[in-house]
DNA sequence: CATGAATGAGCTTTCATTCAT
DNA sequence: CATGAATGAAAGCTCATTCAT
């Protein structure tokens, strides 16, 4: 009696995240409206209400999860030795994974932070987290020898995480490319911005 | 009877067109309305749609414009010879204009493109239309031994242009960001990615 | 079986009540939300169905109580002698209160009774009780000559009960308005409507 | 060309501003909802919209213009002489009228000033207005020797206005009431309210 | 060429009420 | 007796688009 169930709660809020990622992923954060959502995740406008309080806060928890997961992805790196392999390798398992399409809201969220504050924010403060994290994860690098001493660590963070930005467009502006191929140039890429003059 | 003046027409069209392209930087393709755009354009709602048949026409020619004039400066390099300090000062010089927010349409463009076929196309289009031309200038730099042999020059015109995607995506990321030193080691990326290995 | 306590039931009823009569109080009978006076009563809202058949029930309640309210004080005159001091007490007495908002539940049962007949009805019942309570009060006043005989109690009753839900007008309409300056006049218009002609 | 015709777009206001004040005489400013305001109009939401800027505008003009109606009439007054005789006969043609249902909406503004500010300020701005208008009418009569010189004008007038609040509220609260009876009371009440002791 | 009146579908959100536990 | 999950109709409002002038 008067047992409140948090359990079901969560798993509930959880299934209408997931719904609504996969109406975001497919419509965007602006076209998929909170109608959609409510089909997708088969529950009533009425009901919904009582997990969000509105759209925005949905946009936003499915936003911060999925900065979330790419800040989660930098720290697994910390432990590892070699920071180029590491990146490379890192690059390599992003590009094939791609399977949901959860993938490209990354575009939507850049897009939406020209125009919510609150978005640049999240945007701002992750990756402000994520390039301190590579940053130090490079330096590391360049204490071991494997990196080249004459970058800075925090700008070449920076750029590192903008071609990861930038790669991800390459499957929508041209969906035929070769994954394989266009991952080996990343790699290069990646590769000989990183070692050092004279290997 | 009234002899339709088509300068004049063109010439409205434009306007309309940059009032849009204003309207769409600041609020986003699906954020401003044709009522914005009438205030911005200061035409009439009625009257704008004697110039286009609806909204999406009007996306699609900004997004056009937006693709061209991308074409246009691959195209501007057809001629110079040396690709490296080509791409690299291009770089620059695009990175120094970012003048209006214009310049930041790209993510919604890649962000639409994933929800709407007709962007999508268009993306994709123009996308290898550019990639054939830089794909041919670094061929010619590969010939002119500028440019490193083993690379494919398809798949690097393709990570090229990606790289350049995300670089915009760095001042959104982080608006303090320094410019020069960004600049700086974006043109470290391309070069040692491009150049041939013992130099 | 389970042996439903009936004390227990109408203690809770009336908490829900005065619950409610705060919440319409603070927001109107309209404004107030099911939802809000389950907060305020701490209840769920399955629960509260238990206790009232729906919102309309519990206006229902709260309308009866207020006019109940007011015609017990109606009552409470009768067993006096001098009409017209008790009178003038009385305003002094419900002005000195004024305590709770609730109070001027008057205006959103008048406003109500103009869209809803089970209220209009509520009011005009109560008003004619009270009014008769008021009428023999004055006409017994007149047989001791203490109130002008050229009168007609009943629609001196009513006059006077118009008048008292008008002083309530005064709060709202200007609550700077000196409380004892009003009061003052307040009995005065009373005591000179009511005293014989030649005192 | 070009001729935007201010007539038009005022006199459609003002047919809107007419339905909605049936509207809200009838179901209350919350109970008519904006869609009832269209039926009764005859007109689009998407419509109305060009002319208010939301519900609240559309309450906020009726009670403006109940308001001012108001006024009005305690100005027409402010050039008669006798003030007894004219605020007796103001009355009975006030309470002749009574007309329209709009009359009642004075309960619903006494109602919605205490949930919502900005009615509460309507109602006091034009409350100070009016009674300082009848306060100075009221100090002519005394200077004239029509009214008792020991009522506060201001405070008299404050208790007059009330009165007339007041005595709207007797066709709502018994409908059967005689009307000539309660008049002829009424203008008792204010008579001897007002009139010189020792006359 | 140009206006702005007009539409109506659809949006986000609220809320009285019911149901399963 | 008690909870809170769940509903669905309706609210206020927006917006792309069309129409009469």
């Amino acid at each position: 009696m008067n047992k409140i169930n948090p359990r079901k709660r969560d798993e509930r809020r959880r299934q209408i995240l997931q719904a609504a990622g996969r109406c975001f992923a497919r419509d965007g954060f602006r076209g998929a409206s909170i109608s959609d959502i409510c089909k997708e995740a088969d529950i009533s406008p009425g009901h919904l209400y009582h997990y969000f309080e509105n759209k925005e806060a949905i946009v936003k928890e499915i936003a911060e999860a999925s900065v979330a997961e790419a800040d989660m992805h930098m720290e697994l790196m910390s432990s590892e030795v070699d920071p180029i392999n590491t990146l490379v390798s890192r690059v390599e398992i992003a590009r094939a994974q791609q399977r949901d399409a959860t993938h490209f809201l990354v575009f939507d969220m850049l897009a939406e932070a020209g125009h919510d504050p609150s978005i640049a924010k999240l945007l701002r403060d992750s990756h402000r987290a994520m390039r301190s994290r590579l940053a130090a994860f490079l330096k590391k690098g360049q204490d071991g020898g494997h990196v080249d001493r004459t970058l800075d660590p925090d700008l070449a963070a920076a750029v590192l995480i903008s071609a990861v930005d930038g790669a991800k467009s390459m499957a929508i502006r041209d969906p035929k490319l070769s994954k394989e191929g266009t991952s080996e140039h990343l790699k290069m890429l990646i590769t000989r911005f990183l070692k050092p003059a004279y290997d």
